[in-house]
DNA sequence: CTAGTTCTGTACTGAGTTGTCAAGAACGGT
DNA sequence: ACCGTTCTTGACAACTCAGTACAGAACTAG
């Protein structure tokens, strides 16, 4: 009946995304947004209402990708709990990647998480984009706490330590490398500092 | 022999890091830094060579005070370093103040450390911000780590641990801490997460 | 009091920005 | 083949912004 659709929603939403991340949202204009997703701006407004929608359907898209991501990336078997704990603190040394096949980032003040990044640049202007930050955090809480909870069932974290509590910290962690990176730190100092942390998680007392 | 200034740099300074913590660096225009300060365009110009200029130099005024306050903080006799690290920790919840008799902030997102903050927004298109961030972190890495190796002479901490990578570890949290303040958990949250990042840190061996 | 120097306020320019609108293009049903 | 519907494109007007320029104010040495 209608003419449809030239462009794939997820696909423009996730070069705004990308758009955002490396400029910010204050940084990019809305031309830069038509140019990097190749919408006009017409197209843009009637389909997101302006920037204010296009961040936040992007955000609501990334929201998306880590409540699949994260539950997959950290479920399983409660033997290889901890090294999955352990390879979730290794992987957030390169940054929230785009996407699965996409490498992470060119600079790493681009491959913070992009709910953080725009949390503190608008977030307290704008009460949408820290619910969905919010969000976004709840969706890693209860993945990591599920993983501490499972390797404290297989006895390779102290039982008696609050699984909540450790989750917290641990994305506390998580969220202050994206920051530590964006100083300029090698990619071997994150590591280090992500390798102490692990190191520092309470083991069940000896006997 | 020639008119005086009417203003005072440092104020200036501290209103601009003020207007920028809130706002944001693209955030913020130059009116707004005008009506911030109380500066006409043409001094702003004239002063601190237009908006770069400012945050530069109120970047640099910032590490200055953190270059003094930081170590006076964490520094002191080997028998209380502990207390003094868990007591930074749990300063942090409150984010970094703008001055010591000013109540550190309205919204949390605004209390985040400044050079922290900055870096995240325009370091990577601005290299002399990223350097400023670095410092501030810099010192703060060395006042951290000396507080360490007190409380390790003290008995208090693992001698066997790397002080520079617990302090690493230390502000990686604290920062962390910046970006979950700013989801906007409260601060009985972020106290709870000091506290548990306190409790791992590694003791002496039993002994 | 005057001359010289530095600071301040404001108006101006050109570039860039947002949000809107109308004209045309692409489709499916009839 | 036509028509209504929906999407796209490009242009447009109103506005904001960064940076500059200039005229005048404040001060002091002599």
């Amino acid at each position: 009946m209608a003419r449809p659709r030239s462009f794939d929603r997820d696909h423009v939403l996730h070069a705004a995304e990308r758009q955002f991340r490396t400029a910010g949202y204050n940084g990019t204009s809305v031309d830069d947004i038509s140019a990097a997703t190749g919408m006009g701006r017409g197209s843009l407004y009637a389909t997101f209402d302006g920037k204010h929608g296009v961040l936040h359907q992007a955000m609501s898209v990334y929201f998306t990708r880590l409540a699949q991501g994260a539950p997959k990336a950290l479920a399983g078997p409660d033997e290889s709990a901890m090294e999955r704990l352990h390879a979730y603190l290794l992987r957030a040394v390169h940054g929230v990647p785009l996407a699965a096949d996409v490498p992470p980032a060119p600079d790493r003040a681009a491959a913070a998480c992009f709910a953080a990044k725009m949390a503190m640049e608008v977030g307290a202007s704008d009460s949408e984009v820290k619910r969905l930050a919010n969000d976004c955090f709840s969706v890693l809480m209860t993945a990591v706490a599920d993983c501490v909870r499972a390797a404290q069932r297989n006895g390779d974290l102290d039982p008696d330590a609050d699984p909540d509590d450790l989750a917290y910290l641990l994305l506390t962690i998580v969220r202050g490398t994206d920051v530590v990176g964006a100083y300029g730190h090698s990619p071997a100092r994150l590591t280090s500092i992500a390798e102490s942390a692990f190191a520092l998680l309470p083991r069940p007392r000896h006997r």
